[in-house]
RNA sequence: GCGGGCGUGGUGGAAUUGGUAGACACGCCAGACUUAGGAUCUGGUGGCUUAUGCCGUGGGGGUUCAAGUCCCUUCGCCCGCACCA
């Protein structure tokens, strides 16, 4: 028998086996448990955080597997994206190519690392089987008014040459380029997400499974803001401006109306005025980013219009044009207030303009001021709270029709057109005479022309000879197709449902979609916590309306794992250096190829521009599967950042071999027997270590604390080496142990464990083994071990009965001569006695 | 600026309702064994003291018989949003 684990031969051959026995494939039985892992864009290669995402689903999974639960538990590819279309402008190679290429290999990756999929429900997202679905619920939205095409200011991402939606936008720059964005003009598809604001922030309080931060993040992304709209009629016209305010108990202090530059009535107001089409130009010029805003100076236009105070008589207010006005927010147009808001103040100060203190904070506080406070200087609001006085005033504009009570948000309508090839195509057709005709139905799929090219900057499809030239469905003459195709976020938004139904010719079928659904449990990057998880509750949502199933919300547990770290490497000229280009020698790193020493950095997420990447098809060539599975799950919490490193990986190599050791040379003294009636002190000694072992081990992984899962069964095994069983009671005390641990530790290392579990004898699959249940009779204590303190200072321990009166505790606690050294003659004022934990002599 | 999170040995991290701080590992130290291995086994490992203790969960204060845990305050780090009226 070898002493060394031989994990080469075994993982491929279980793999097979499973796949043979159809182990792993979804059956619609109940009870039903949906585990999701966020799907992988085929970048290429697995890399650590993929890997650490699918094993934290995988375990829980197997776990629910063998708690009796039919699973599904599948995997796919959110394959449309820009990388491909780059690929092809590099390359050469065809997006198509290059996506199936790395999915081939990504899959191989993923399958060597033995997660529990159901392939056959495999779903590839570019594939028209695919995509012709996701044409059909556009369609649908459509028809519900979710879809809307409008002309608009649109990101424009200059180096991707395509439109970005809000959520891509990191501070003023391309999510992905990093190009800072431009505003351009443009007519693109919609999503009405905001129909849905209310219902996107209000469910979020129902879901009580995702973490507090991601709803935190989502509710700040779907501002709700509640106020009045107020009217405010220029005096010199009879149009009327519509102000948004938070503050409209302030309105007293109001000194002048700002309008955002790129407000229709000021575009009019522009035509006649060069000097205003100048101001516009430069507002327009300025950019977005965070250092552009925080030094960005209010600068306003005085368009020489005046309107009339609501409550004031002959109170005129200016209007100036302001740049820090946005079009997006509220009506594109503010009354300044500057005693009680910054922008306002600094606007104000430049302009000239009154500052009229109305809200009194406790003492004299510096304007501006935007506290709580009682309003002054405001007529009939004086002496009322900041809240009062929103109330009051509310109810007068409603009375003179001035205004109204209103709520407003932050969330943006959802722009989907992207100027790109390889995405799915926008199922529209141009027609000169009909305006925009969606492709009926049994038309679909539209699907992308293979034969284009990249060698010029555009939309390959807006530049293929004969692609979009058709005939219009409605009239017949000829018109052209929509050339945009969707944003890629479109895909991951409901492909969750897809796979309750992976082959239907139905966007899914809803009987299987609503057995299924929600997910049980979602796993996946913090990355995604506002735009893709907010995209697929949207989804959900728009479904329901649209009569796909009764659905509100797609996933009930959510889980974010951390990110998998390195430590970063640079040699002497500050260039990073990659693991593999250093060593350490006599504790300190140097450079391999000319010794020179090297700076060591803090650990960061992976990545390649920092050259800290450990690719995992490495690892799991040198050290195998259930290695790194194990190294994964029992350093950090799953919500942790994870840090990699060497040592770690060693050593879960070595334990490992120890489980391999411990259990194969013990496994032909270890036989079924009997029961036997008797067991020896020893023998009871280690069955409550099992049991316990066995409660505690699914109460952490329930809870996805892995780390400590992999702890106890360290416990458990530590504890196994060094007992030798002596008599038969103690042999079976010991194969109840063994056969716990094997059980217990195949979610964690599925391979490993089916061949131990030949080793002992079994026919496969451990995998299908019942989980073990833990023997409430060996989980209560009969002896504890108590804490004895004085004046709350440990003076020592004292194994006592579980069950001891608090009468009796004090009669022996007192009696110790350790206790009695520190009483003396001291009066004990109290005794706290907790049983089984504590016993303090208070004096 | 707004919102959220975190701070425990040399390191990753444990610690129901407040109840033995440091589980389990990594690393390190000492030893054993050897067919010299990707070993293995045994013992030790918070600090200061030196066999009795004292101090220890970023700092300061508080509540309590008892605080890593609760409250106040302060410092540091991380993440998200941000001219949102």
């Amino acid at each position: 028998m070898s002493t060394r684990y031989n994990f080469r031969e075994n993982e491929g051959r279980w793999q097979t086996a499973w796949e043979k026995a159809l182990i792993y494939k979804a059956r619609e039985t109940t009870p039903k448990y949906y585990i999701l892992e966020m799907f992988p864009y085929p970048s290429g290669r697995l890399h650590m955080g993929h890997v650490r995402n699918y094993i934290i689903g995988d375990v829980f999974a197997r776990y629910k597997r063998a708690l009796g639960y039919s699973v599904l538990h599948p995997m796919g590819w959110d394959a449309f994206g820009l990388p491909a279309e780059n690929a092809a402008i590099q390359h050469g190679i065809h997006p198509k190519t290059w996506t199936l290429k790395n999915v081939r290999l990504m899959k191989e990756e993923l399958q060597s690392l033995g997660i529990s999929y159901d392939w056959s429900r495999e779903i590839l997202t570019c594939s028209p089987d695919y995509y012709s679905q996701e044409q059909k619920i556009f369609l649908d939205f459509l028809k519900e008014g979710i879809a809307y095409r409008k002309e608009s200011f649109v990101n424009w991402d200059p180096v991707e040459g395509t439109v970005l939606a809000n959520e891509q936008v990191i501070d003023g720059k391309g999510w992905r380029s990093g190009a800072p964005i431009e505003r351009r003009k443009l007519s693109q598809w919609f999503l009405k997400i905001t129909d849905f604001a209310e219902e996107l922030l209000n469910d979020l309080f129902h879901l009580d499974h995702w973490p507090a931060q991601v709803k935190t993040m989502q509710i700040n992304w779907i501002g709700r803001s509640e106020g009045a709209r107020i009217q405010f009629p220029l005096i010199e016209n009879q149009k009327i401006l519509d102000v948004f305010t938070t503050r409209p108990d302030t309105i007293f202090g109001a000194s002048f109306i700002g309008i955002s530059p790129d407000h229709p009535f000021i575009e009019d107001l522009a035509k006649t005025s060069p000097a205003l089409q100048t101001f516009i130009a430069e507002c327009r010029a300025l950019g977005t980013s965070q250092k552009d805003l925080e030094t960005a100076e209010k600068k306003g236009f005085n368009t020489g219009l005046t309107v009339n105070h609501p409550f004031l008589k002959d109170h005129a207010l200016p209007v100036y044009v302001a740049n820090f006005v946005l079009m997006d927010y509220g009506t594109g147009v503010i009354f300044g207030c500057p005693a009680h808001d910054a922008r306002d103040y600094e606007f104000a100060v430049k302009y000239n303009l009154p500052i009229l203190p109305v809200v009194k904070g406790l003492s004299a506080e510096p304007l501006p001021y935007e506290g709580e406070g009682i309003l002054m200087n405001s007529n009939f609001l004086n002496g009322l709270s900041v809240e009062e006085g929103k109330k009051e005033i509310i109810s007068l504009l409603l009375k003179k029709k001035l205004g109204r009570p209103e709520v407003s948000y932050k969330l943006r309508d959802w722009g989907i057109s992207r100027q790109r090839y390889w995405g799915c195509p926008i199922p529209i057709i141009h027609c000169s005479t009909c305006g925009t005709v969606p492709v009926p139905e049994d038309q679909l799929p539209v699907q992308l022309p293979e034969d284009v090219f990249f060698d010029q900057p555009g939309n390959p499809l807006d530049l293929h000879p004969t692609w979009k030239y058709v005939t219009c469905p409605s009239c017949g003459r000829t018109a052209e197709r929509e050339t945009d195709t969707f944003d890629t976020f479109m895909e991951s938004s409901w492909y969750f449902a897809r796979f309750c139904s992976p082959r239907s010719s139905l966007p899914f079928e809803k009987e299987k979609a609503e057995f299924w659904m929600p997910v049980d449990q979602y796993v996946g990057g913090i990355e995604h916590a506002i735009l893709h998880l907010l995209y697929a509750r949207f989804f959900t949502k728009a479904l329901r309306k649209c009569g796909y199933w009764t659905l509100s919300e797609p996933f009930k547990n959510l889980l974010t794992q951390g990110m998998v770290c390195h430590e970063t490497y640079r040699d002497q000229a500050g260039s990073w250096l990659s693991p593999d280009e250093v060593e350490k020698r006599n504790g300190d790193f140097v450079k391999i190829s000319d010794n020179s020493p090297v700076k060591v950095g803090r650990s960061e997420k992976m990545s390649k521009s920092k050259c800290n990447v450990v690719p995992a098809a490495k690892i799991i060539e040198e050290y195998g599967a259930d290695t790194a599975r194990l190294f994964m799950l029992s350093d950090s919490p799953p919500e942790r950042d994870f840090e990699w490193t060497e040592a770690g990986i060693e050593g879960s190599w070595r334990y490992i071999n120890k489980l391999w050791r411990l259990v194969t040379s013990h496994a032909s003294s270890v036989k079924e027997t009997d029961v036997p009636s008797v067991f020896t002190e020893r023998a009871l000694d280690i069955r409550k270590l099992t049991h316990r072992t066995i409660f505690h081990v699914t109460q952490d992984i329930e809870r996805f604390h892995y780390n400590r899962y992999v702890a106890r069964l360290r416990e458990l095994s530590n504890a196994l080496e060094v007992f030798t069983p002596v008599d038969s009671s103690e042999i079976w005390a010991f194969q109840e142990a063994i056969h716990s641990l094997v059980l217990l530790l195949s979610p964690a290392l599925p391979h490993l464990t089916e061949a131990l579990w030949a080793e002992l004898g079994h026919p496969p699959f451990v995998v299908n083994q019942p989980w073990p249940q833990a023997d409430p009779a060996f989980l209560k204590e009969d002896k504890v071990i108590l804490t004895l303190q004085v004046n709350g200072k440990k003076r020592g321990t004292i194994e006592v009965s579980a069950d001891l009166s608090e009468n009796e505790a004090k009669a022996i606690v007192l009696d110790l001569p350790s206790i009695q050294s520190h009483v003396q003659d001291k009066t004990v004022k109290k005794f706290i006695y907790i049983p089984g934990k504590i016993a303090n002599v208070v004096l």
